[in-house]
DNA sequence: ATTGTCTTTCATTAACTCTTGAAAGTTCGG
DNA sequence: CCGAACTTTCAAGAGTTAATGAAAGACAAT
């Protein structure tokens, strides 16, 4: 296979992967691409080398800005805006896994602590099964989110070293 | 707030992360609403709980089932069918991990191994930077798979218990 | 103030995914 | 066998989400 080949291939299982995990095919694409960039890209490049529109291009690298993925360039001199994607993969995890946890699972622990306040009548089948999935999944929540927490503090060795030394 | 609107709750909450999380909503509110239901259900009960049709009902808990979140029921004398899920939210999130890993995981990581293994001129920058940025993710794609496999033998405390240890 | 270059917006259109409900299939008792 | 009870399938329709491209906006140079 050679070069060429393998970056289609990169940049469509990289849209794949995001497709299945919630995030849009194209975001994760234009991702793929800057990615795999050593330079800095103009968003006709993107439009081109992925053929997509130029609102698509536009909008998507807005929210990859908003992400913190992706970051614009000013070259000195030129009108034109350059997008360049952090390369460091470990950055990139703890970078989705922060907005992930502020998105997503904060609310929903936040609905969960709400949730396992809620009385009852101690007899009722119904609210003691209710009441320990509410608490129980509430407890998971916190775990992960706890985990996320560890992540966005550690470093890359460090995490991964303590992380699989106890698996191992 | 009462039961059966705190049930209601969990029930749109279930089906809002699920779909966030690449999961189908209706797909994730069966799940909450037999996680919530002390007893086995018959289709007719979910598809009147829910509001969706039988078809609908059907295919999602033949996914369910697939998933390996749900089980038949049949109760002696009897022909409808019942169907629970599984209530330890442990077993749950194991059940999830392994199926994603197996799905999704799994071939993005058989992917990366024939990207990396791609030659090219060691003098170009678009090859340097394509080859460390696979090599990099597949390196990361492999600690998540490694923690994955870890999940799926431990037992929750130990789990736990180790990763938490860890990061206090 | 005007022009040329580049960026952003957003209503429309296109693509995709989900849901429905009726029909076909299955299974069991009599 | 037949018919009742229940399950499964699937084509059509609804609903949702993403992409387009034309138009408006922004900005700098002249």
């Amino acid at each position: 296979m050679e070069l060429t080949e393998a970056r289609q291939k990169f940049i469509e299982a990289w849209g794949k992967l995001g497709s299945e995990w919630g995030i849009n095919r194209t975001m994760a694409q234009v991702h793929a691409l800057l990615l795999i960039s050593p330079e800095a890209l103009t968003t006709e490049e993107i439009m081109e080398q992925l053929s997509i529109s130029r609102g698509n291009a536009n909008m998507t690298l807005r929210d990859l800005i908003g992400w913190g993925l992706v970051e614009k360039q000013h070259k000195p001199g030129e009108r034109k805006e350059y997008f360049f994607a952090e390369k460091d993969v470990w950055v990139i995890a703890r970078q989705v896994a922060k907005e992930r946890r502020k998105r997503e699972l904060e609310p929903v622990i936040k609905i969960l602590d709400e949730l396992s306040k809620v009385q009852g009548d101690a007899k009722d089948p119904t609210y003691k099964n209710f009441h320990k999935s509410v608490t129980d999944i509430n407890k998971l929540a916190k775990n992960v989110d706890k985990t996320f927490d560890a992540m966005l503090k550690a470093d890359e060795s460090w995490f991964w070293g303590s992380i699989l030394k106890v698996f191992k």
